[in-house]
DNA sequence: ATAATATATGAATAATTGCTCATATATTCA
DNA sequence: TGAATATATGAGCAATTATTCATATATTAT
């Protein structure tokens, strides 16, 4: 007569093996998880998504960007740092003048998917 | 004899006032920016990405998933809870086990293009 | 060279956040 | 009912971060 093994704790046989094997399999590991959630972040502030909106219609100056956004020029500049070193932003310098631009065709995609997501509740592809 | 209005200041005339006015009409209203920030938030933490790569292979129980991910009941459980007041997840209850799955397949779809684009460099539709 | 202007950036601050610890709640089983 | 187990959650802490303020750098014009 078998009696099933008791699957005593969680901790310790898990709840459902099978499932347990299917998550494993689909877990990113840590490293990705990591760069992953560093692409998310950088649109992870509404700040930050208002420069790319702005800069999804064509490059602007520093300047021109502070006034459309209504901030302090230091704060957009801190900003544009950072997206720039997220490889977002690319800038081109004329003169004293300092044009951004938008640089990473994926993250577009994903502000534009992300944007639709929000306006038009379901629609996807 | 015709002289160009000179642009003084960017704070004033700004530098472009055409590309000001395409900008200004691209830009986001701070609404939509805060609710999207909020989305890309949701998958800007590496625990919370390595979750939903998880439930990606289907619902598991929150035990199994503390398993899974190798970190504690307490932390998983609070991460859900935020995922759920996204509305990212959904929860069944079966017994003192309460399973929890994806419950946005927007959300999904940008997960996973993320992921594309962390792992075939460049790959757009 | 000096003044003016566009942009960059370091320091400081306030707010947010992810985790831990302790504990509460809910459900099953004896 | 009482013990055990799965999950939820409040408080506290450490780390991160978005902005401001002051100031530095770079470029143009006088």
């Amino acid at each position: 007569m078998m009696i099933q093994t008791a699957i005593s704790t969680c901790e310790e046989n898990h709840i459902n093996e099978d499932a347990v094997r299917d998550a494993r399999d689909a877990l990113i590991d840590t490293a990705r998880a990591g760069r992953l959630a560093q692409i998310f972040a950088a649109l992870a502030d509404p700040t930050r998504l208002r420069i790319i909106s702005a800069l999804d219609a064509g490059e602007l100056c520093v300047c021109d960007l502070a006034a459309v956004l209504d901030m302090t020029q230091s704060a957009v500049s801190h900003q544009l740092r950072l997206l720039r070193a997220l490889g977002l932003v690319r800038n081109r310098k004329d003169g004293r003048v300092v044009y951004y631009a938008l640089d990473d065709e994926h993250i577009r995609d994903l502000f534009r998917r992300g944007l639709e997501h929000i306006t038009h509740g379901q629609s996807l592809d």
